[in-house]
DNA sequence: CGACCTATTGAATACCATCAAACGCCGTGG
DNA sequence: CCACGGCGTTTGATGGTATTCAATAGGTCG
């Protein structure tokens, strides 16, 4: 069974033999992180990256009046910190969501593939720039949509992305995190989050009951969020 | 006089001179960009990159109620599609707010880069992840700061990034563009972005008059932005 | 001069935060 | 078995923030 991270870069581009090899050693060394516990901290300097092989994270930083604001949300697949070996220290934490496995890749490592190993330096860099296209995302329509539309393009975006690793059927999939990480996520409070899923519900877009998403209306989804997943670049080309 | 990219190259890392070399002729082949027109268009498959020489730009995206979102501003120095190398086609448009000139850099140019001179690579690599943890800080900005506060970041991010390539001066720099720009960029109405920068003058944090910013108050805009430069890179070491 | 863009102010409205309280679910422990 | 507490969800009421519409003024350029 690939990994995951084999799953999204191959879904981008065709992969070598010697670079799936290559794909493979990164995801060997894994260890568990628990709910509610960081994987990195804002002002640390790490010497390997973190890529996700299971379970929900969030990059989030902490403010002045103690609220915490998440930028990302991250699941298998997601290398969350490979920008962590150019940019140091870090600017904001990584804490688990849910329980999560991820594989510890170390610097030295990276810096060889980027020695010896071209292409497949520049698909890493492409997950780093996919992940720049979804931060712009996230802004566009933090910036023009009301708070439903928001709430409903976190959702779009997490259905597709979850969909390419597998994690998605059809129109539906797990979502074990509360209302209030998703206002974290969005700058909302966790009781507009409550009213805004209640209006997606009375105008059948979807469901969120015990910890599971049903999209019931895709295309209506899509509209409200002004959804388009061409930013996430899943079309199989030479990068 | 060195570029500007290599201005912003040696300010994270120092740079061999056949790198230095190769940094020259990025910028050979350049080319002027009137105020108002688009360098880059949604939709396009772009052959090159552009690396910003002088003005300003706008990343953006035009939404279906005609709107624009504006998701970065771009100053000289500034690589504003090098992630076009990897991701196509783009999710977004670039549009001169000013009068440019930038140079046209070929793909098969930084692909050959990608392949023979692996910390360069990173170099340029770094600079979108850069890209990404600006996007990142607006991000957080975005949700949990009010309007005053988010603009007051806005002008933080302008000064430094300015201070590195050598366009600001001591606590003052010049700004071109409209307060509907900014607007559009926070995600405020022009109307908005008016109350708020009197209010910042009123509490003697800036002025802005003329096209010329003026920073009266550096740590109180500092205070009020939140803003902390780390998320810039701005310290030299091995990358 | 008149046309046009930008800045500025006022008034009315929509959106979202905050505070507060109740409800359901699920665990623990008496 | 049921009481209790913790956590997440749900609802109501109120106030602050930002938007929209509208109008005026200042500036630049034909």
């Amino acid at each position: 069974m690939p990994n995951p991270l084999q799953v999204s870069l191959e879904r981008r581009d065709r992969l070598e033999p010697h670079e799936v090899a290559i794909v493979e050693r990164l995801a060997e060394r894994s260890k568990l992180v628990p709910a509610g516990t960081d994987m990195v901290r804002e002002g640390e300097s790490p010497q390997h990256s973190l890529l996700m092989l299971s379970g929900w994270s969030a990059r989030y930083n902490i403010l002045s009046d103690g609220k915490r604001q998440i930028s990302a949300l991250h699941i298998a697949g997601d290398f969350v910190d490979l920008h962590s070996l150019l940019l140091k220290p870090m600017d904001h934490s990584v804490g688990a969501l849910t329980d999560c496995t991820v594989a510890e890749v170390p610097h030295t490592l990276l810096r060889d593939i980027s020695a010896t190993a071209p292409h497949l330096t520049r698909m890493l860099w492409m997950l780093t720039v996919i992940d720049a296209a979804i931060f712009r995302r996230w802004l566009v329509a933090s910036g023009h949509l009301p708070a439903p539309g928001q709430i409903a393009h976190c959702f779009c975006d997490l259905f597709v992305r979850l969909s390419v690793v597998g994690l998605a059927e059809e129109f539906a999939f797990d979502l074990p995190v509360s209302q209030a990480d998703v206002g974290d996520a969005m700058g909302l409070s966790a009781v507009h989050v409550n009213r805004c899923l209640k209006s997606l519900r009375r105008d059948g877009l979807l469901r969120w009951h015990g910890g599971r998403v049903t999209i019931l209306d895709w295309d209506g989804l899509r509209a409200l969020a002004e959804f388009d997943a061409a930013y996430l670049n899943l079309e199989r080309r030479d990068r």
